[in-house]
DNA sequence: ACACAATTTAGAATTATTCTAAAATGGCTC
DNA sequence: GAGCCATTTTAGAATAATTCTAAATTGTGT
C-alpha cells in the first residue's frame, strides 16, 4: 500500500498550490534548523510557516492538522512546537492565565491582548519605542522584552 | 518602633510585630474595598500586605498560610487571591508556562523575569520608558501595559 | 534488505486550578 | 443569646493543559 506512493510519501499531503517550491523550502528550513523533516513534522511546519502570522495554542494547531487528515497526533504537536520553538522558528507567548500561544511571528514585535475576546494581535516593534531599559542584574543578559498592551471594553 | 506609622499600612515595614495595629489597618483595608473581612481573609491580607512587595503562586501563598499555622484551605486562598485582585489590591502576572504569580505591588512599574531561576523581580516604572504606543483598535481602551524583560545566564 | 537510532503515538500521569455541595460562620433581629 | 438566612469556607471531586512512558513505527546508513 506504501509502494504506490513509493520513494515520495511527501506527496501524499497536499497544500492548495504551490506544491514542490513550498515543500523544498520547508524541509529546508528544517534541515538548517537541524531538525529532521519527518511527514509529522514537515505537515506542521507547511501549516505553520505559511507566510501568515498566527497566534495558536498546541490544541488549535492540532485540531488544524486534523481537519487537513493529516495524522499527527497531539504528542507529536506538543513535541514538535517546543523543537521549533527552541530552534527559534517560533515563539512562546504566555498571557492568558492557562494558555501558552506559540506565535510564528518571529521578526520583532509587541502584542495587543484584548481582555474581552481573549485574543492576541501583533504589534510591529516600530510602533513601539522602549527608551530606556534598567541596567540588568549581574551575570545575566537581555533575552528579549515582551511588551503587552492589555485592551479592554472601551467607549 | 510601628506607632510612628500608625496610619499608613503603605509603608515599607517589616512583618513580625505590630499586631492590633496591623490588624485595625487590614480589616479597613478590606472593608473599603467591600470585602467582608473574615478570619481567612484577614489571615492572608495581614501576610501579603506586610508592606513588602511579593511575587507568589497561589500554593506558595498556602504553604506561607500553613507555616503561619493559620488554617486556610487551599481553595479559600484562590478565591480571596481573586478577590483580592478584583479589588485592585494586587495584581496577577502571567509568564512562566503554567504559574501564575500574584503580585502584591501595585504601583506602577514591570518585571524582569529570569530563566535560570524562574524568579521574578520588580523593575520601577520609572527605570522603563515607553515613549511610543500604537493606535488602539476602535472600541478598546487602555488597560495596562505590560512589559517583561527577560533575562538569561550570560557572562 | 538489515539493523539501529530517532520519532511517533496512545494512553496514563501530573499539575494547577476550578467546581460542588455540605458544613461552618457572620451578622441580623427579636 | 436563640434563631435565621446569607455568606464563606472547605474537602474532595472534576477539569484542562501539558508532560511522561513505553511500545510501535519510521528513517537512515550500510
Amino acid at each position: 500500500m506504501r509502494a504506490i506512493i513509493g520513494h515520495n510519501w511527501r506527496m501524499k499531503t497536499k497544500p492548495q498550490h504551490d506544491h514542490s517550491a513550498k515543500l523544498l523550502q520547508v524541509t529546508e528550513l528544517l534541515q538548517r534548523s537541524g531538525i529532521r523533516p519527518t511527514r509529522q513534522r514537515t505537515a506542521l511546519a507547511r501549516y505553520l510557516f505559511d507566510g501568515c502570522d498566527k497566534h495558536m495554542t498546541a490544541e488549535q494547531v492540532h485540531a488544524a492538522m486534523r481537519k487537513a487528515k493529516t495524522g499527527v497526533s497531539l504528542a507529536t504537536v506538543y513535541n514538535t512546537l517546543h523543537q521549533f520553538t527552541e530552534a527559534g522558528l517560533m515563539h512562546q507567548v504566555v498571557i492568558d492565565s492557562n494558555r501558552v500561544y506559540f506565535d510564528t511571528n518571529i521578526h520583532d514585535h509587541h502584542h495587543f491582548f484584548d481582555e474581552t475576546t481573549g485574543m492576541l494581535h501583533d504589534v510591529p516593534a516600530k510602533h513601539v519605542h522602549i527608551s530606556r531599559l534598567p541596567k540588568l542584574p549581574a551575570g545575566r543578559e537581555l533575552d528579549r522584552v515582551d511588551v503587552v498592551i492589555r485592551l479592554r471594553a472601551g467607549k
